[in-house]
Formats: C-alpha cells, structure tokens, sequence
RNA sequence: GCCGACGUAGCUCAGCUGGUAGAGCACUUCACUCGUAAUGAAGGGGUCCCCGGUUCGAUUCCGGGCGUCGGCUCCA
C-alpha cells in the first residue's frame, strides 16, 4: 500500500502508507528534511482550507502538501518558531518556579508571551529574565522534540486537575462547550497535548520538530495583563519576548525598534520644542509656540474644508448642569470619567464631548425640513478623567479638542452624508500621506436605543461601505451606546493603533433630546444625527504625524519653514533684509544673527529640522543672493534672492485639495 | 483603575556600604568675526517628585501618595 501527495511545483511523490510530514521531507532532500518546520496540508476531499500540521503526523493520501521551512514566504515560519518559543519560556518558568499556573502563550505581532499566575508572593521582573532566559538556552540548545498526544478529554482534563493548573482546566472545560454550543460539530472527545522535555502544555498545535528552530529569542518586558482579558478576573505575570531563526535576524529587529523610539513623538515633541508635559497638569499638553503653530493650521484647514462643505461652525459651553447629561445618557455610563464642578447648589459636569451641547442648540431653534441637512461644527475643548494608567503622550490624554461636527438629516440623507464625511476623511488623510484601516463597530451589550433602530443603522453603515467597495474590519459590540461607526485607525511608530476619525450614526440622541424638524407634511419629524471627526482629536493627530514624518513635517505644516544665517554679524544688516522679504511674503521665517560660527548655526538648524537653512555672507551680499542648504542634503548652489524667495513661497504652499 | 519598573539641574545621565550633590549639552557674560553639523574662557542654575517613619543625621533605608514608562482593562 502506498500513497500520493502532490507537492506545490505539481509534481507527485509515492510514499508508503502512513508515511509522516517528516518522511515526505526526507524523500524529497536531506537539506529539506533538516530545515523543515512543519507542513501545510490540504485535504483531498472537502474544500476546507490548508492545514499547518506537525511533520511527524502521517499524511492523508492525495493531499497536496508545502513543507514549510524559517525560509518560507510569509509570516507562519516566525509564527512557528514563536509558539515553539512560548512553550520553551513556560518550560523554563515551570523549572525555577515551583507552583506557579500556567495559562496561554500565542505568538503574536513581532514575538510571543506566556501568561503566568505566580504563587503568592513571588513577583518577576526584568532583572529575572537573565536567569529565565539561561533554563530556556539550555532546553534548546538540548533539542528537545515537541511530541503531539490526543487524549481523551476527561484524561487531560484529570491530568491538569492533579496538576493544579486551574486555568488550564477552565480551557478545557470552556472548548467542550464552546464545541456543543457550535451545534455543527460533534461533541468535544479529544484534546492534543504537546510536551517538550519535562514541560507538557495543552495546545492545539502545531509546533516544530523540536526546540532547537527557535535559532535566537530574547524575553522583553514583563507586564500584567487579565485572564481572559476580564477586568473582574485575576491578574495574571505576562512575559514578552520574540524569537527569529538566527542571531543577525534578531538583532535585526531589535535594532528596528530602537529606531522606531528615535520617531516618539514624546522624545521629537521635546526635541523640537512643540509642546511640553507637567505633573501639574496629569494628560494635558502645554503648546509651546512651534506646536501651536501646527495646531493652528490643522484647525485652519479643518474650518476651510467644513466651510467648502457647507458646514456652520457653532460655540457651546464648556460647563452643563447634570441635566443634560442625564438626558444624553453620559450621566449613566460616564460619569466616572467626567469632571464635575459644584456651582452653588448645582451639580455640573464639564463636557466630555460636543454632542449634547450640539443636540441641545439645534433643539433652541425651530427647523424646516428645507435647511437640513444641518451641519454644525465645533473645535470645542473636552475633557475626559481617563484613568491614570492609559495616559500616553499627546495619543491619550484628559484635554482635548476634537474637529467635531453634528449633522442633523433625514433619513433618506443619511447616506449620502455618511459618505460625504468618509470622503472628507479620506481627503484629509491624503493629505498627509496617511493610510488609515477602517473598522465598522455594531452593537455594544450596554447601549440605549432599540433592536429595530439598531439593525437601521449598522444596516446603512454597512451598505456605505459596500457600495464604495471599502475594505473594512468588523468589530462587533465596539460600538458607541447610542449607536455603530465607522472607525478609522493609524498606527503610532511601534506599531500601536490608535483610532483618529469616526463616523457614527445615532438614532438615540434625537429620541432623548426630542429633536424635531418641520416637514413637507406640516407634521413634526425627528432627524438622524451623525456625529462625525476626520482627524479624531487634534492632540492625537499631532501625535500620529510627529512619528509619521519623525518630525519632518510638510513645509506647508513645519513651524520654520527657513533660517537665514549670517557667516558673521559684518552681514547681519543684510541678512535681516533677506529675512524680511521672506516673511512679507507669508513665510515663516526666522533669523539666526548670533554671533557664533556658521558651522554651529548650521549644525542647531539641522538639529530643529528646519528645511531651508539660507547662508549669508560676503559673496551673497555682494551679488545680492543667498546660498542655499537643505535639511539633510546638505549644500544646494546659490540662487538670486528674487528667485529664491519666489521658489520657496511656491513650495510652501498648502497643497491644493484633490 | 490593575501588574511591573522608574522618578537627581531645562535635557541626557553619574552619585560605593546613610554624612544635605556632580558631568556633558542648554542658559548668561566676555573674547573671537568665523563659509555648510559643535571657537574658547568664566559664571548662574538643584525642596535629589511629595508626605510621613527609622536615625545624631535620609537623595540614599521603610511606608503611603503623585507622576512617568511598558503592558492589561477602558476609550462616549
């Protein structure tokens, strides 16, 4: 008896019945079979989908196989030998820590963590991790193979209870009625068991022949994190770390990461001087003046394009009576989060956010159906009491602007307005050369608002988003209570998401606030609001761009656009006539007449980034030019000054929209 | 909020086992008048995060708080 697989070039290999993975490896080549980490197996019947298994487990006849090795394309090799990784660091931990519990250990993003209770008492911290990594070296250099075991469900189950891995258990317990729950499926009868060396894990595989592929791994950082990702469920140790098949590979990425700390927005925002962070003030940014100067133009282009899309831009307070959050239903859900102020006998809260503000002016006024859409902005300042721990940087903080803005419409306008704000959002991203990922978010369990409105609205969401052939991410049950959005996300230099616009549909706040408009009919109807934001908050924004460009903003956007810089102070009178025809033509400019030598007025401009350094000396003065040197280029020729102050306006300008 | 680490000059950091602190950069002044990434000299600058405790004496040890960093949870 034999068998017949075909492999990915088409051609087939016979192979005894029963062969393995690991036996296809070794009748196709010696090299192969030592480098092979798994196998990825498609079923010759049914059309489920490629299967990364073990090589050690024997082969079904006609599949096709792909032996995968750290070569491979994509990331299931790294996945691979990061899982592996995992299991050799519970090893380890199990090894120097009698008694502690084990829970789970993915491969993730850029490495890999194990989930830890340790016994009482025992705390880890980095200074733990040389120890740590030592018993890890030695279980791979050892080689040890990863051996699959299905077993019944009430064996490993009774072998984790003996054990005390509790958590464990709780995962057994949970896949055997997560499979009857499935209602398709046959009742749960097996689990498989994986066990390197003395450390046998409950793990649905697969893993690589042994623990000698996970060539490189370094452990990272320790933090905690809660089982199951429960708020009410205890604290467990999570410890990071990542793996690469070789040394230079690891190094590689390690050296990545500490130039992706060079982009921190934290570290550029003091460098450049844009803004500035106190204990006195815990999540809210001091602007210094080159910061302000970006915040201006953000909120600059906000206002022109709101204008252009006919948007009236409105002023509410900062400070409402508890009221009115009541009635937006903030009091119920929120006030944890909210700042309030005693006013006399008056409870206030201050707002969190624009849209009851915007609900509650609409509302002052009377409305016809022939002024809606109506579209109100606001760059309102909010503040939120996020807590303490998820402060970071200007991407969270507790004061904020938004580029917010309410549209009150009918609900034969919500479409063509929600698209209209994604298009504006678009617009914008383009603009700084943002590529943003889009998630739709639906039903949270809290919320307000009926099944029927809620179908309504994700309904229309989602057929935007379709109709405009939009890649999108659904996250069900991540959606505001008063209803779905369409969120857009951008990452920050290490690779963090961070959400920047919105568009949500609400369908709640007009019910609460009994908005109302006029129709054709005479009769009272009630619009749909859509709250919306392109840039999200503008700290944030600031934020994403600083790491985006590490602090090489767009000259349209850069706080100096030039220096002029005087070779000595007998050219100072001459320099500041330069100076000051590059600011009567709307340029931001500045002058550098120290008296220091050029090569520290030079060195300092590279320093700010600054992008057109202009030298000035006795050659320039004579022919009435200036010499010219870009950021990080370095010398670039000499130009008459009418030519160069002509060059310089044209590409300071904002570019036009598309 | 939770887990862990950290908190010394504007910034980056040093400071052995407890005896009230130091460097470089930045800043000020003076000299230099300079050609594409640092001229030299002198000087000023510190409630060593805060509050308690132990001690003859605390930046150092202990407790509590606050803040920051990395995660987790949360994010209207």
């Amino acid at each position: 008896m034999s068998l017949t697989v075909t492999l990915p070039d088409g051609n087939t290999l016979e192979l005894p019945d029963g062969a393995s993975g690991a036996d296809a490896a070794a009748a196709i080549g010696a090299g192969l079979a030592r480098a092979a980490l798994a196998i990825e197996v498609t079923h010759p019947e049914g059309a489920e989908a490629a299967e990364l298994r073990d090589l050690a487990r024997p082969l079904p006849d006609g599949a096709h196989i792909a032996i995968l090795t750290a070569k491979s394309a994509g990331e299931e090799p790294l996945r691979l030998i990061r899982h592996d990784a995992a299991h050799v660091l519970a090893t380890a931990v199990m090894e120097l820590y009698p008694g502690v519990k084990i829970s789970i250990g993915p491969a993730i993003e850029g490495g890999f963590y194990y989930d830890f209770d340790f016994p009482e008492g025992v705390s880890i911290s980095a200074e733990d991790f040389s120890a740590i990594e030592e018993r890890m070296r030695a279980h791979v250099k050892a080689g040890e193979p990863f051996a699959r075991e299905d077993v019944s469900v009430a064996h490993a189950r009774e072998r984790f209870v003996a054990e005390r891995q509790d958590y464990k258990v709780e995962l057994i317990d949970d896949l055997v009625r997560d499979a009857a729950a499935s209602g398709n499926h046959e009742p749960l009868e097996t689990v498989s068991l994986y066990t390197n060396g003395p450390f046998t894990d409950l793990c649905r595989g697969p893993h690589a022949p042994t623990t000698a592929t996970v060539g490189a791994f370094k452990l990272q950082s320790v933090a905690g994190a809660y089982w199951r990702g429960d708020s009410t469920r205890p604290m467990l140790t999570r410890i990071y770390g990542t793996a690469f098949p070789n040394k230079a590979q690891l190094q590689e990425h390690l050296e990545l990461i500490e130039r992706a700390k060079e982009r921190d927005h934290r570290k550029l925002g003091r460098e450049l001087a844009l803004f500035h962070f106190s204990d006195i003030s815990p999540g809210a940014a001091f602007w210094l003046p080159a910061g302000t100067g970006i915040y201006n133009s953000l909120v600059a282009l906000s206002r022109e394009m709101n204008t252009a899309r006919d948007y009236t831009e409105v002023k509410t307070p900062l400070i409402y009576d508890a009221e009115l959050w009541k009635t937006s239903g903030h009091w119920g859900k929120y006030r944890e989060n909210m700042f309030t102020v005693q006013v006399e006998e008056r409870e206030m809260g201050v707002k969190p956010m624009n849209c009851p503000g915007h609900a509650y002016l609409f509302k002052s006024q009377r409305h016809s159906y022939r002024e809606l859409p109506v579209r109100y902005s606001e760059p309102g300042l909010l503040h939120r009491n996020e807590a303490s721990g998820v402060l970071h940087g200007l991407l969270r903080v507790r004061h904020f602007a938004q580029d917010d803005a309410h549209i009150f419409c009918t609900e034969e306008q919500v479409q063509q307005e929600v698209a209209s704000c994604l298009e504006q959002a678009f617009e914008t991203y383009a603009m700084f050369d943002l590529d943003v990922r889009l998630e739709l978010s639906t039903r949270p369990e809290q919320r307000i608002g009926s099944d029927e409105m809620w179908d309504r609205a994700e309904g229309k969401l989602t057929s935007v988003l379709d109709e405009r052939g939009l890649e999108y991410e659904l996250n069900p049950g991540d959606g505001a209570f008063y209803g779905p959005k369409i969120d857009m996300h951008m990452t920050d230099s290490l690779g963090r998401s961070w959400q920047l616009g919105t568009v949500q549909l609400d369908y709640s706040m007009p019910e609460r606030f009994d908005l109302s408009y006029t129709g054709a009919d005479n009769a009272e109807h009630r619009p749909v609001m859509i709250h919306r934001a392109a840039f999200g908050s503008y700290e944030r924004f600031i934020g994403i761009m600083i790491e985006h460009y590490g602090g090489e903003f767009p000259l349209w956007l850069t706080p100096q656009q030039a220096i002029v810089l005087t070779v000595s102070d007998r050219f100072n009178e001459y320099g500041a006539r330069v100076h000051e025809r590059l600011r009567s033509q709307g340029l931001r400019a500045e002058l550098d007449d120290r008296g220091e030598s050029i090569g520290r007025k030079i060195r300092e401009a590279e320093l700010r980034k600054i992008p057109y350094m202009l030298i000035v000396g006795e050659r320039e003065q004579e022919q009435g030019s200036v010499s010219l040197r870009r950021h990080r280029v370095g010398d670039a020729g000499s130009f008459s000054l009418d030519e160069m102050v002509a060059q310089l306006a044209g590409e300071c300008a904002r570019p036009a929209k598309p």
